[in-house]
DNA sequence: ATATCTGTGACACGGTGTTGACGTGCGGGT
DNA sequence: ACCCGCACGTCAACACCGTGTCACAGATAT
């Protein structure tokens, strides 16, 4: 775990990191708002510990450029007064958690570790092929990174063949698959839907017909989407 | 925001529940371990308020529980001692936060909320999208900078679309997070809602129907990466 | 007690899925 | 060579489901 430790007071400071690296985190330190807004640029923390009350950049400012960042970084702030009206602002401020000074020791890795601990939620998976896209969660296709809009039908047929990874797909299937159970089993309705889809992605064509056996995308496979450089 | 709160004395119960409701939460009651236990296993709450002393199943047991379930649920622990070594032993056992009663009341909202910011991960404290702002501790939206006044409903409604960060949220899932436990499933006020919330927006609309899917806002969760050029 | 918020039921409208008819191209049989 | 049959593509018509909208009633807050 990552550890950025925001304090003005040079041997709190250092009492702080060493007690953290003895619980095997990795700690930087900065003594000033902007030398921790500058570290904090640089590198990927999992926790920041930041005191409020500090030279240059304040605790605050810092407080909210950190969690406007986007990143997954968690914020534990430090202050002197523990008056509860402080807390409720410290904590609207966008910090993860707060502790007043003094503070007892354990308590403050136990709140370190319950802020690192945090699992990163998997991303889905976009599905690719040439230059379509298809993003499950959004329910969006991108054709040369323009939008087509597809119905639920279309869509569905897409998604199966894309996460098919190039492999043939039988109507059968996705019959099966893109309707509910008690789909006509001579229904014409995939070899329509098929028709629409081609239709709206364009030239050239993504999806051969395999004659006798069904459908298929060459090429087709899955990539992480954004972001998430998390562990 | 969706919240479980676990705690046997019922007028204290109650009182809470009313309170964090009023601040637009979501709010389900349990008046013991055992039945706080059966609700969180069918609902995903995003913070559990627990009562350490509990009749039936204890609230260490319950938050150990909840903690190992691998869901994204948040603990915050409520105990009548407010001993330090008891703090460090809560957060010890898996809870992301505690508080010793008595408390003050804007103080556990503050809690709450921050652990709910917290169980949405990366969620910045302003949601945005296009020119509308969304701030969850103010609870205030802005239009090209123009307050707009919304319902708790309305409010939790855009609160989960915009932290979708673009992706479909079908109209179960929005019951499920922004009603409580006695919602009909059936019911069509999801709908209704979303016209209000439309209408009160204004144009351009920013709230997209993803027809058999649910809706979708494009461009929402601000700095993660929901455009194209991402990465 | 009054106003605002929330939920309900009815209805209108448009998109979507499905169907059936027909067109096209290929291959095999007589 | 010719015909026929098969598999698939294309098109337009239609029925229906999902959704938007409205007015009203009950619930809740101040």
């Amino acid at each position: 775990m990552r550890v950025l430790v925001v304090e003005d007071e040079a041997p709190l400071a250092e009492a702080i990191a060493r007690g953290l690296r003895r619980e095997g985190m990795a700690v930087d330190v900065a003594f000033t708002g902007d030398e921790g807004h500058e570290k904090a640029a640089i590198t990927r923390y999992d926790v920041v510990l930041l005191d409020r009350d500090l030279p240059g950049m304040s605790g605050d400012d810092l407080c909210k450029e950190i969690v406007t960042s986007g990143e997954l970084t968690r914020v534990l702030m430090l202050t002197a007064s523990g008056a509860v009206s402080d807390r409720v602002e410290g904590l609207s401020l966008g910090a993860d958690d707060y502790l007043g000074k003094p503070f007892a020791f354990p308590e403050l890795v136990a709140r370190v570790r319950a802020l690192g601990r945090r699992a990163t939620p998997a991303t889905p998976p976009v599905l690719t092929a040439a230059d379509v896209e298809l993003d499950p969660s959004r329910r969006t296709v991108r054709r040369a990174g323009e939008l087509v809009e597809l119905t639920r039908k279309e869509f569905g047929v897409l998604e199966v063949l894309l996460s098919a990874g190039g492999a043939v797909v039988s109507s059968e299937d996705l019959l099966e698959r893109v309707w509910d159970e008690n789909a006509d089993p001579f229904t014409t309705t995939v070899r329509v839907t098929v028709m629409t889809l081609r239709k709206k992605l364009g030239e050239p064509g993504i999806i051969d017909t395999v004659v006798g056996s069904g459908y298929r995308v060459p090429g087709a496979g899955s990539s992480m989407g954004s972001g998430s450089l998390a562990e």
